[in-house]
DNA sequence: CAAGGCGGAG
DNA sequence: CTCCGCCTTG
């Protein structure tokens, strides 16, 4: 038996654009360990996977695994009957063969009750290659959904390359070549050097992906808990009643001179937006001479990469933007890149693999 | 060798989104003296020129005259690519193959380049008829965007007429006929009645467009205007005083024989929309009575014109008015009409020969 | 209200 | 397979 309150049916409707056009039937694979899915795109090229943990939710319960086979289409027409600040419950029994949803009003003047008939699908489970990347590029999701439109003007695929400078994205077309350089800057550092790193803490890191589905799939409550139930509620209430507050007060991320722990954290709760970032120790330099408060990007460089993807796929995956402000590009030279969007207690990788060649 | 600074894209990107639907291609022919471009629409009905003077430029240099053969529609690829506030540097070698576009962030964290392929264009230059135009009309442009979008819902051609109380758009089509009426007010002709002297001053008069081609403007002054501002303001006055009934008049003039409601209501919604035409006070007194700071126009007139356009190439013509706030309207019977739209350092004319006969 | 994406037709 | 028109989204 599952039930999974999140607090915004919001967040799961962004989270099903997202990748409604990439997958039409997934599996919901639903434990202990919250809610996953992983599926190959249509055209089996690119790989999608989206990590539900249970602190994403404000309740979670699941009794035993269960794969909830899900047609996209029909969960995002389900979903657009929600509001986006309705609260979402989702249910189903045991034999799974239906998901509940459960929109309430946060007046709490509302009730809406859907059932979607689930399917059986074949989940042809990939493992996910456990790489250390040689590089990683935090950017501004922004930036990035702006830069494979841009390009995908031009042509069809892009190069990136990373060195310890910068990052480059390049395309050739026929009427055209265009290419945009990002520099790493000091602000960029110092908003992301700790992005990814309290995840890892938090159990899912991305190497993790694969060993989820074995445990999934082969044994039962094996799997890794760091995180309780309790502590989910408890946190998240925390987080509403601190967010709120500070929200309201900052409206300018402007005027750093002197920086508090409280300005820098409405600061982060600003440029977050949605995105879920835990509030990370005030960090007493500032340095953000290198301008805006928004743009640059953070790499960590073990070695030079230089890869060739498919616009098109990028472009699909940058939709996820709206699910979080930041999106972080891991490569190393030959193997599928990794392009990653966090967000409240989850998280959604793109898995695709370079072009070999020039084509 | 050419290169170009412009403060912001944005210029150029409304440009060529004003253009790009009337032309294909066409010779960006630099020089010292700056960028001129001149071409014939697609269909050969319209001409289109554009002129950049260097002063529209943060920075200019152009060793010798070279046309640079562009494909717009790859150009406006490309220059998607610039964020509207980036500067954009355009660069050409001497041989002229290649058209390069630098975008610098205003945080310089972030630098694209593209390149784009030319192309040679066989440059018919057109002589653009050197005309003293009898009337001249100055008005905002979202107003002129605005009656030609409304008129070509009815019909496929448009009557303008301009006496010196004003200028009427008249449209006649199956389901309904229109006509929307401007008249002069003081405010307009105070704002405008230098509007376009700044310019011949800087040797950029309308009659010039021609002799630009051959080399440099030789001449100066175009619009005669014997009309006296003394007329203006009286006639204004009388308006003033007596609006309703003038209106009702000049309706008569077409066809009516008394003035129903119906009729009386139409033609208040088109005149106003979200135009200029100020709320009639009840007779203030003094021109500036009519004072919207927006609305108006403003009218130069030497003889009375009454002249027919086909309307899908005004409301082409209309795309520009993200280029300027005014435009300006110049006609002769039995001559192209031309319309202007002049903006920081440049200006862009369109010219369209009337329709003869009633089709 | 305008632009981009999708679907249908030639 | 390409182009045009409709529909949806920002």
């Amino acid at each position: 038996m599952l039930e999974a309150r999140l607090q915004e049916a919001g967040t799961l409707k962004r989270l099903l654009d997202a990748i409604k056009e990439l997958v039409t039937d997934a599996n919901f694979e639903c434990s202990e360990e919250g809610i996953n899915l992983q599926a190959m795109d249509n055209s089996h090229v690119a790989l999608v996977a989206v990590k539900m943990q249970p602190e994403a939710f404000e309740k979670y319960r699941c009794d035993r695994p269960m794969p909830l086979g899900v047609n996209l289409t029909s969960l995002t027409k389900v979903l657009k009957c929600a509001k986006d600040d309705d609260t979402c419950t989702l249910k189903a029994g045991d034999d799974g063969d239906v998901l509940g949803l459960l929109y309430e009003a946060k007046a709490s003047d509302r009730i809406a009750e859907y059932e979607m008939k689930l399917m059986d699908i074949d989940t042809d489970t990939l493992g996910i290659p456990d790489t250390e990347y040689d590089a990683s590029v935090t950017m501004p999701s922004a930036e990035f959904t702006r830069i494979v439109r841009d390009l995908s003007l031009l042509g069809e695929s892009v190069r990136i390359e990373v060195n310890k400078e910068g990052v480059r994205f390049a395309s050739e077309g026929e009427a055209a070549n265009g290419n945009v350089l990002l520099k790493m800057t000091e602000a960029a550092r110092q908003r992301w050097e700790d992005y990814d790193k309290d995840e890892e803490a938090s159990g899912s890191a991305v190497k993790k992906e694969e060993g989820d589905e074995e445990g999934e799939g082969a044994k039962k409550g094996n799997v890794k808990k760091e995180v309780t139930d309790d502590d989910v509620v408890m946190v998240d209430d925390d987080d509403e009643d601190g967010e709120e507050e500070q929200e309201v007060k900052d409206d300018d991320d402007d005027d750093d001179e002197e920086e508090t722990d409280e300005k820098r954290k409405k600061r982060k709760a600003g440029k977050q937006g949605k995105s879920s970032q835990p509030p990370k120790k005030p960090r007493t330099k500032k340095a953000d001479g290198d301008g805006g408060d928004k743009g640059g990007v953070y790499i960590q460089l073990d070695q030079h990469v230089s890869l060739t993807f498919s616009l098109k796929y990028l472009v699909n995956f940058s939709k996820s933007a709206t699910l979080s402000d930041t999106v972080m590009l891991m490569m190393s030279n030959d193997v599928p890149l990794l392009v990653k969007y966090k967000f409240g207690g989850g998280s959604i990788c793109y898995y695709l693999a370079p072009k070999i060649g020039d084509d």
